[in-house]
DNA sequence: TCTGGGGTCCTAGGACCC
DNA sequence: TCTGGGGTCCTAGGACCC
């Protein structure tokens, strides 16, 4: 019997719960986010296949998504539906015994397995989640997470694929780095300054070369990635939050003081009944203002002691605000608390 | 067509202390 | 009158992920 990480991913999620509660919207392009209005600022959260033939993904703008899609049902994003399906996922991978089951979100989990027959075992769990939810999903199978988690991408939709080491470089080798979990387009921009466009041309990199321009952690880091290094220790023990936040866009910028005073006091209530709910008081407070068109600062303090109540959190969110000069007009406000 | 909301981790400079 | 070297905390920003 050999150890095994799974990796599972709901296919197109937000859409499939939004078809599930109404299955007239099955085989249609179903796109979700903001409230539901394109017209308005927001983006996509999640589009379903059929919406994604027409060049609508998550984070594209819900007005592109109108223009690419004219004939897209556009729904509210609506989170505790999403909390409630995701609920039943994960009570039904919780199921199984002698799987170990580490959350990563509302749609995907690593599942810490010991088994001779991955495969198998994979298909399994997407008959129990397909039989109890009626959603489908896409398992990834690796010899540690982060190959577990790239799997997956190979798997969509509703498939099973496996990623070892005796296969790494033969499927990744000729990717860009950015196929790898964890670089995004700014590192990727700079991994190509140093001749480093493909998995297998970082996996060559000097590891020297990489920290002096990425940072001595980092650096090397990226190119332990790019050979498909990772940690294969799934555990179940429950996230604990390090911070809570709220943030809001404002439909049009907001340029008076007394109104971005009270919004920034209404953001920090809210903040301060989730660390109410966190049974335990927050450490800092910050205030992140984005201005138009969008240059984002945040300013942030330690709080004389730790706490919970909202009139001092509030407090401490305005004498955070007092620190920005607030000469141009504000696209956004956010207030977070630290644990 | 301007770019959501909620998070995490890393880096780097300056303060401050010994 | 000038000034080392290490450790830690605070703060701001960048990057990434779902």
């Amino acid at each position: 019997m050999a150890a095994w990480v799974l990796h599972v991913d709901l296919d197109q999620f937000i859409a499939a719960v939004e078809v599930l509660r109404d299955p007239s919207l099955a085989g249609k392009p179903v796109v979700v986010g903001g409230r539901g209005d394109p017209a308005e600022r927001a983006v996509v959260a999640t589009a379903s296949y059929e919406a994604r033939e027409f060049g609508v993904h998550s984070g594209i703008p819900l007005r592109l998504a109108a223009k690419r899609c004219p004939d897209a049902i556009f729904l509210p994003h609506d989170p505790p539906a999403y909390d409630a399906a995701s609920a039943e996922v994960y009570a039904v991978l919780r199921s199984f015994d002698d799987v170990v089951v580490e959350a990563l979100g509302w749609d995907e989990a690593f599942l810490g397995v010991t088994t001779d027959d991955p495969v198998a075992l994979a298909r399994t769990v997407q008959g129990a989640v397909s039989e109890h939810t009626r959603l489908s999903c896409s398992v990834g199978i690796g010899d540690n997470k982060l190959r577990a988690k790239l799997a997956t991408g190979f798997a969509k939709p509703a498939g099973v694929f496996q990623l070892t080491r005796d296969n790494w470089f033969a499927v990744m080798a000729d990717r860009p780095t950015t196929a790898l979990w964890g670089i995004g387009t700014k590192t990727a921009r700079k991994l190509a300054e140093l001749g480093c466009t493909t998995v297998a041309e970082l996996a060559r990199a000097e590891p020297e070369v990489l920290a002096s321009r990425l940072g001595p952690r980092m650096g090397p880091w990226y190119r332990g990635l790019a050979r498909g290094a990772g940690s294969a220790e799934v555990t179940a023990t429950p996230w604990v939050a390090k911070s809570r936040s709220r943030e809001t866009t404002f439909q049009s910028d907001l340029t008076d003081g007394t109104e971005i005073a009270a919004e920034v006091a209404a953001l920090a209530g809210r903040v301060a009944a989730d660390v109410v709910d966190e049974g335990r008081p927050a450490a800092r407070v910050a205030v992140k203002v984005r201005f138009a068109p969008f240059f984002t600062h945040t300013h942030s303090m330690t709080l004389p002691s730790p706490t919970d109540d909202a009139a001092a959190l509030t407090a401490a969110a305005l004498e955070v605000l007092a620190m920005f000069e607030l000469d141009r007009p504000i696209r956004l406000l956010g207030v977070r608390a630290e644990f």
